[in-house]
DNA sequence: TCTGATGATTGACG
DNA sequence: CGTCAATCATCAGA
């Protein structure tokens, strides 16, 4: 813009940006009269002076009016506007149409795929819709002012990152698969929220400096051109808080997700006490280690973990007790004269073990039970293994899981309150080779 | 570094 | 859907 004040000069000869005069544009005028120049250097005085004169002011717009109202006004500002066309528009004209910045594109296509942007789930070109919508329908006046814009771009950003931390601290340690849906979620709305505001932010400065520019050309040879020209500009100024937002958010999809996939294989052990809860009631209700819904909430709540994992450890604590019967039981044996201790410690020697129905019954159990009666009925076509041998279950897939627990040894007495563990019954034999 | 223990995951099954 | 069985990946002690 100051190149036009540059370019006049005072004694109405016109310069080029070299400095040359530029004869063609001497009014067509040999002599003009002193007159004629007085008023040309009125009018230029004025038109310099105009951007300098804040703009509310009553009188500024009186000045304008009697600039407008001028009889030379027409002329002189079809010359400027001609200056211009063949200087600033021709030197700016090569640099158009740009394409597209990649990484802008790699950006936009990765929030797309991550279903944080795009079409569906209402996604940010909605969101963009509506700023764009609320922008432009808004008030035409609402010329914030640079400050403001400049605030509002700091709040954006300010605002985008403490969102964006809360999610990244937000306990990341344990991820759940349900959390990593809904801390996607919540990404993909603070970055359309964001994503509106910036837009919103956007149209606003743009709106305001188009009309700045509108109101300015009355008396200014400013191009409808020029103003496309401008607004691209400030589009791509903008571009930049968008490349930012767009990248942190990227940013943050790849920290959820890599922080997820970690988890899901991340194993931390459980504290002592929470395995010693779990084994206690393992051992306690070995016949029929199965705890119920409510055995598994209560269990979970006292451990400090999940209920899915109070499964997991149920589930895995069943298979391997069978598997390793043997060390099993020295570990029940080790549960039960624990408990016992404890009970005869609180109530006396008669309550001990009361919950300990575990018995030195299973080993024998489950020797019986390869050893004789219906376990080879229930395998099929394998011959049945002679328990003295280490020829050991450990092939039979069917498996003892037939009917009940560990194959049904545990079923009968087992159970009742009464019977404390017998840990007399070792059976070497049960050895099972390890896998 | 090796190895057993252990929590988590996966696919099959009823 | 809960469980089993196999397997993975990591922990933790030697």
């Amino acid at each position: 813009m100051e190149d036009g004040q540059r370019m006049y000069s005072q004694q109405g000869g016109l310069t080029n940006m070299s400095g040359n005069v530029l004869p063609q544009y001497n009014m067509g005028q040999d002599e003009p009269s002193d007159q004629r120049k007085q008023e040309i250097g009125d009018i230029l005085q004025q038109i310099m002076t105009i951007t300098d004169q804040s703009l509310d002011e009553a009188q500024a717009r009186c000045r304008k009016h009697t600039l407008n109202c001028h009889r030379m006004k027409p002329a002189l500002f079809s010359v400027l506007c001609e200056i211009k066309e063949k200087t600033v528009l021709s030197i700016r004209n090569s640099q158009e149409e740009e394409p597209p910045d990649p990484q802008l594109m790699r950006l936009d296509n990765m929030l797309i795929a991550e279903g944080v942007a795009g079409p569906e789930k209402g996604g940010g070109s909605s969101a963009a819709a509506n700023a764009t919508a609320a922008a432009s329908g808004g008030q035409p006046d609402s010329a914030i002012e640079h400050s403001d814009y400049r605030a509002k771009l700091a709040q954006i950003r300010q605002i985008y990152h403490t969102e964006l931390e809360k999610y990244e601290q937000s306990d990341g340690s344990e991820i759940k698969n349900s959390d990593y849906e809904a801390k996607l979620a919540q990404i993909r709305q603070v970055y359309q929220t964001e994503y509106g505001k910036y837009e919103q932010a956007c149209n606003e400065f743009t709106t305001h400096v188009v009309n700045l520019l509108r109101e300015q050309s009355r008396t200014r040879p400013i191009a409808p051109k020029e103003i496309e020209r401008m607004v691209t500009i400030i589009r791509k100024k903008f571009a930049a808080i968008e490349m930012q937002l767009k990248q942190s958010t990227c940013e943050a999809v790849m920290i959820l997700r890599s922080r997820f996939l970690d988890a899901r294989r991340k194993r931390r052990n459980f504290s002592k006490q929470a395995t010693e809860l779990l084994n206690e009631y393992f051992y306690s209700h070995l016949s029929n280690p199965y705890p119920s819904e409510e055995a598994k909430e209560e269990l979970a709540r006292k451990c400090g973990i999940t209920v899915s994992q109070v499964s997991n450890w149920f589930g895995n604590k069943r298979i391997r007790y069978k598997k390793n019967i043997n060390k099993a039981q020295e570990e029940a044996n080790m549960y039960a004269a624990k408990t016992a201790a404890a009970a005869a410690a609180n109530v006396g020697p008669e309550g001990g073990a009361a919950g300990y129905n575990v018995g030195g019954g299973q080993a024998g159990m489950y020797m019986n039970l390869n050893g004789g009666d219906n376990y080879q009925s229930s395998d099929n076509s394998i011959t049945p293994h002679p328990r003295s041998q280490n020829g050991s279950p450990h092939d039979q897939k069917p498996d003892d899981s037939t009917d009940s627990w560990c194959a049904g040894a545990f079923m009968q007495g087992l159970d009742g309150e009464g019977d404390n563990y017998d840990g007399s019954s070792d059976e070497p034999g049960l050895k099972r080779p390890k896998i």
